[in-house]
DNA sequence: CGCTTTAATCGTAGCGCTACGATATGGGAG
DNA sequence: CTCCCATATCGTAGCGCTACGATTAAAGCG
């Protein structure tokens, strides 16, 4: 910085102003400036000025896993809503495994970030008293329902399966099962199994659940259905946890020659951009993917510039009724 | 620091010491200088560490997206690669637009990271001449067959284009069409229709484009799909460019009634999860997804070492033959 | 028990920037 | 032509850490 001063013929502070609010800069000095820039093809050091001003352009993101297309779409609108205002993404992801969100969390707070996002309400303590020492924003996304340690944004996973339960019911199934990948460890997964089953029970129905042991593997989706069916064939109705289960549930349904939805009605949970084409079309339910994430950018970049938006927002889900019950 | 310093009675220096190479300080200090930072939780800042040793933990990587199970499954294995050694992940997604590398390279230089991981080949001249006033390692992946700015690893496309062409004359089809999304933009698509075309040239047989609009959009390509097989019904085998493309190939295929491989012989490529549960099975090609992810850890790792691994690692495909073929 | 060697600790000078108060500059208004 | 005030520029003191040479403590040896 100190050379490009030089060669403009200005202070280093001129340049940092010029650099920070350009508009502060008399127009003669800022084209100097720029032209010194250019010429030595100058890189600000990010560091150092994090340093001095003592905050960053972070924002750091913990989720369980970028594979899945949820999280994925959440990341890349939040990035491109964020971008714009000049912050980068840090993301952590911790495979589902819950001990390693502290560290994430200890990993992304050194980093001096201007916010904090979270997937769902369950942390370590330790993890809760890093968050309130610090007095960056926070916001726990892609659940909704209890209180949140700062800002949430996301939607109830019980209601989730409550409406899926109730949509079912109506059309007249009353045995149904919940087929899930990683029910141990997916808190929402099970949410939404909680709903789903809670809803049924009410009515008298009955909800058996069977757990994959991959992530979402489809042959063994499959399989599954194959042994629940033919143990249990009053079941009449899959609701899974994830699209790609509910393809795998909808193709062995067409080897073994089972009718969707006569005799067997499918609901994925995603409404991934396949799920319209399978056959038949496949019922599933549509989580707020894209809108988390320019809701969540919405609220940090007002909380950042010194607003207080609400604290917590219900984005809902909607339930897409297609062929397959 | 110099609190935690003040409270174990060492000095700062040796705390610093203790954070970065704990078995330099004695047994007795070490415990004192734990305990004070548990009690006062403390967290180093991060910018002040990297400014004075004008070096970070970061190791940048862009790729077009973060939404395709391709890149998102590479990043998570070279993220669980790097973490080990205390490296952390700097995202940057293009969003397959070219001009935005440029700014991202950028961004991400400004961090002083430790390494650079770009996808493929293809930047500005500004980015190469930012990229080669840096010292750090670089990596261009998922491409293979060019000269690199430094590392290289990945896979030739062509020669996958190539490979399946010859499969699909083997089998006897000589009337192929490339499906393709994004086929303007994405770099790597096209290569692999380069080499499928030009091997299917050589012996006599066509090939015919379409591209799709969306990304992956599988309702769009069975409709796709339909008119290209009515228009040009001499079309015996179709290649996609991945696999939710050849999904909705293979469902649209269903719903017209036309028989697989018999009338319509269908590839897609990526060998999603969900390939081997389609009826029938999908023939596929399986890039190295997690493996390139691995041996960019590996180089990355030597030559932060100081090591001077090999420059260029050709990790192939794998040509999954399956019953759509 | 003194001397040498090795290991452990410490002090200090930056790293490259920003914040902020001090100083300069340049138009109007009188 | 002065004076005033708003605007533009500058100088300097850190931000919290690491690197490195200086210093001290501990260990080994004759």
């Amino acid at each position: 910085m100190s050379e490009v001063a030089q060669l403009a013929d200005v202070s280093p502070s001129t340049v940092s102003l010029y650099l920070r609010r350009p508009d502060e800069v008399s127009t003669r000095r800022a084209e100097r400036i720029q032209m010194a820039i250019d010429k030595l093809s100058y890189l600000p050091n990010t560091m150092a000025g994090g340093l001095a001003s003592s905050r960053s352009n972070i924002i750091g993101v913990i989720v369980p896993t970028i594979t899945f297309s949820f999280f994925s779409e959440t990341l890349e609108t939040l990035e491109r809503n964020l971008r714009a205002a000049g912050y980068q993404l840090l993301i952590g992801n911790t495979e589902f495994d819950a001990s390693r969100e502290e560290e994430l969390i200890r990993s992304i707070l050194s980093w001096n970030p201007s916010g904090l996002v979270l997937t769902g309400f369950s942390h370590s303590r330790k993890s809760v008293s890093l968050l309130s020492n610090s007095d960056i924003p926070i916001i726990e996304m892609w659940d909704y329902g209890q209180d949140g340690l700062d800002m949430v944004v996301g939607f109830s996973h019980r209601t989730c399966g409550r409406l899926v339960a109730e949509h079912l019911m109506r059309s007249g199934y009353q045995h149904m099962a919940f087929l899930s990948t990683n029910f141990q460890r997916d808190i929402r997964a099970n949410e939404r199994y909680q709903g789903f089953h809670d809803a049924i029970a009410a009515t008298g129905g009955s909800v058996l659940v069977r757990e994959l042991t991959g992530r979402s593997n489809t042959a063994e989706a499959g399989q599954l259905l194959c042994t629940l069916v033919n143990d249990h064939p009053e079941i009449q109705a899959v609701f899974c946890s994830n699209d790609m289960v509910a393809l795998g549930a909808m193709l062995e349904c067409q080897r073994q020659g089972w009718a969707i939805p006569e005799r067997l009605a499918i609901v994925g949970f995603g409404n991934q951009d396949f799920t319209d084409s399978t056959v038949p079309p496949m019922t599933t339910v549509e989580p707020p993917r894209q809108a988390i994430g320019e809701h969540i950018a919405r609220l940090l970049l007002d909380r950042l510039k010194g607003g207080n938006p609400e604290k917590r927002i219900d984005l809902g889900i909607k339930l897409i009724v297609r062929e397959s019950t």
